[in-house]
DNA sequence: CTGCATCCCCGCCGATACTG
DNA sequence: CAGTATCGGCGGGGATGCAG
């Protein structure tokens, strides 16, 4: 979900808006995807709710996401740090521990993010039957 | 983000599940993550809010979104009418004409999307602040 | 322990042209 | 009007190895 443009259509076309519910979407700047950006990613979403309940070590997250490479999660961390969702503390021990936790705008994130939780605990059954009945061979 | 897996690691891991929040998070067949990919896309979530205040033709939704390409304006209706959240139906007219509407699902998800939505307005400048901070030369 | 560098695959997405 | 087909760039993300 980039908002990436080449420079031809961006010299031709100026400030389009979608006026859409009542809200206005400046195609070129949209709120909405900006932060789908952020979140949208595969593991950014599963961070800020890891570290809901407090702060946590590098190594720690690692532990509670088998999953995620190293690379992935060093790169999450620094993408969600970036854009004001979590804090980076640098203990300098020997060797060096770090710490995340949630900022202020990480925390007042976390409603939202649950309640798409809930929901996709609730239709994810729904979505899949939907999926398969697409598929199945008409 | 794909669900996607080489046969190499599928074989040996077996149903890893990471406790988040209280949330058990199966990390291969994570419903959040499936929601996410669905509505994650550039113009998905802006398709379902096009549809919100009722039905559309293809080439309806063409002009309330100046910047979809056929191509993804295409795609996009298809991604979500085979996940549940759009109806197509098809008129038998010369030329023809299609018109998508939300079905249940669709509907349903309107409110999570709509805590979204509020929620990037809101916070859009503080992120952008963060992030020019961030990348602020040291 | 925490992170960066490199290589590489693959899927998203845009541009363009063509069809019933 | 509502698509489909094809080409190609670009970036996400995994595997592996190296560094402080």
């Amino acid at each position: 979900m980039g908002t990436a443009m080449n420079k031809a259509t961006a010299a031709v076309k100026g400030e389009r808006v979608a006026v859409i519910c009542g809200v206005p979407f400046d195609i070129d700047n949209c709120p909405v995807r900006d932060v789908m950006d952020n979140i949208g990613g595969k593991w950014n979403s599963l961070m800020i709710l890891s570290l809901a309940d407090g702060p946590l070590r590098f190594s720690q997250l690692r532990r509670l996401i088998p999953d995620i490479s190293q690379r992935m999660l060093t790169q999450t961390l620094r993408d969600l740090q970036r854009d004001g969702y979590l804090n980076r503390t640098v203990y300098p021990t020997q060797p060096p521990s770090v710490e995340y936790s949630l900022t202020d705008l990480g925390h007042s994130f976390l409603p939202v993010l649950k309640v798409f939780v809930d929901w996709s605990l609730e239709n994810h059954d729904a979505i899949r039957k939907a999926r398969t009945a697409f598929d199945a061979p008409a």
